[in-house]
DNA sequence: TCTGGGGTCCTAGGACCC
DNA sequence: TCTGGGGTCCTAGGACCC
């Protein structure tokens, strides 16, 4: 059997944990740039803020009932993410965890000590809790579709379920697919559930384990949706990740702007910083890109009050040589820049992409590189130590700018209690 | 006035090769 | 005059995920 276990309201929880008043009260956590609500307790979703939706149109109801609201804090998160990750390892042992995101994993599970399924979820999760803080929800069944329907079913019905479901009968598995709308299974976004309702009569999870395969292989995106339904009748074809996979494909450093721009310089600017930020993620996992893109988003006048995003012009140079140092990435940038600027447009966005990523050979000490590649290679492991030591970005590149025009909005954000020493958590 | 960021996988279509 | 078939690689774009 599998399992998924899921943090409850993972961003909310880890706030919580250091503000321990919060606890039964509402709490919600913004995206970057405080634009969006992406995290919020049960006792917000009950006063009907939504997930995903626009601060600025659930701010009246969270001022009326004084809903506790942080901007959101990803070095805090990302190291109790580690934590409760840890605790599984220790648990289950390594082969058995695959990390999926930073508040879920699957499990490859196996009854311990002759106890049921249900009697070793639920251990994990007191361990988990009691281990971290963090309280959690575990959905176990035969596939990795099926655990999510199971873990929305015990999410939804805390209480009753004890935050543990298992499907592990025809019966319960049917009963679990026909109480889930199509549009909760792991795998069918908006586009595909409202064409699966429209045209096809498709409401629930269950009429969906009934289609065919070639239907699905027409209708639902090729293999895709081959497997989605091969998963729903117990089928596994999801696997678990044989190893973990800790190498990115492609990395991105994407952001809004704080306020529109509409300067050349800011836009560089921007750019360059986020190229750094890139660069230094991939050094981090010893990557060297060859592909860099670049692309801008431009503000458009919102028509009819309906939301929608600006075009977004892109560019991407492929380069010569696959390179890791920040200086030689950011002057490529630059030049993408110049070709996808055009005076007299505002601009709300811009973001960096690295792909083509390939192992960096010129890593210190390795003596079949040329001494002048390693000492590049020196200087960027220099400047990302002393970063990450002090404090992000007091050594930068001068294209970074230091005015700023364009620096995201992070208004309301807690502190960093567990991965910086001036932001420790204190008790007096 | 104000709507995130960072990923993955798949497909179609074009260029190119023998 | 008559001009194939099969394969690979790359890119752009679309769908999805948290």
């Amino acid at each position: 059997m599998k399992a998924i276990i899921d943090c409850n309201s993972f961003y909310c929880s880890c706030e919580r944990l250091f503000r321990p008043e919060l606890d039964n009260k509402p709490v919600v956590v913004l995206s970057n740039n405080d634009g969006c609500i992406v995290s919020r307790t049960d006792e917000a979703k009950l006063l009907g803020i939504v997930m995903a939706g626009p601060y600025f149109m659930a701010k009246p109801i969270i001022e009326k009932y004084g809903v506790t609201t942080f901007s959101s804090n990803y070095n805090l998160y990302g190291d109790l993410s580690w934590r409760v990750m840890e605790a599984l390892r220790i648990m289950l042992g390594k082969k058995n965890v695959e990390v999926y995101s930073v508040d879920e994993a699957f499990l490859e599970l196996k009854e311990i000590d002759n106890k049921s399924f249900f009697d070793t979820a639920l251990h994990i999760r007191q361990v988990v809790e009691l281990w971290t803080g963090i309280k959690v929800s575990i959905g176990v069944a035969p596939t990795k579709v099926l655990c999510k329907v199971a873990n929305h079913l015990a999410k939804k019905h805390k209480i009753a379920t004890q935050c543990v479901v298992v499907l592990d009968t025809v019966e319960k598995i049917n009963k679990a697919l026909q109480a889930t709308p199509v549009n909760e299974v792991w795998g069918v976004g908006r586009q595909y559930a409202e064409k699966l309702k429209e045209m096809n009569a498709v409401y629930t999870a269950y009429d969906l384990s009934k289609k065919s395969e070639v239907w699905a292989q027409k209708n639902l995106g090729g293999v895709v949706g081959v497997r989605l339904i091969k998963e729903l009748n117990s089928q596994p074809v999801i696997e678990m990740a044989k190893k973990q996979l800790t190498e990115k494909k492609m990395i991105a450093c994407t952001r809004m702007f704080g306020k529109n721009v509409h300067t050349i310089e800011d836009i560089k600017q921007a750019v360059a910083t986020y190229t750094s930020r890139a660069a230094e993620k991939l050094r981090r996992q010893n990557s060297a890109a060859t592909t860099i893109s670049v692309f801008v988003l431009t503000k458009e006048p919102s028509n009819n009050g309906h939301f929608r995003h600006g075009n977004s012009i892109s560019h991407c140079i492929v380069l010569p040589i696959a390179t890791c140092a920040s200086n030689e990435l950011i002057k490529v940038a630059l030049t993408i820049v110049d070709k996808i600027f055009t005076k007299g447009k505002l601009y709300k966005k811009a973001g960096v992409i690295l792909s083509g990523l390939v192992p960096d050979k010129t890593i210190q000490g390795n003596i079949f590189v040329a001494e002048k590649n390693n000492n590049k290679r020196m200087l960027m492991n220099t400047i990302d130590n002393i970063n990450f030591a002090m404090r992000n970005d007091i050594v930068k590149f001068a294209s970074s700018g230091t005015n700023r025009n364009w620096k995201m909005r992070t208004e309301m954000r807690s502190p960093r209690y567990s991965t910086r020493w001036d932001e420790m958590y204190e008790v007096s």
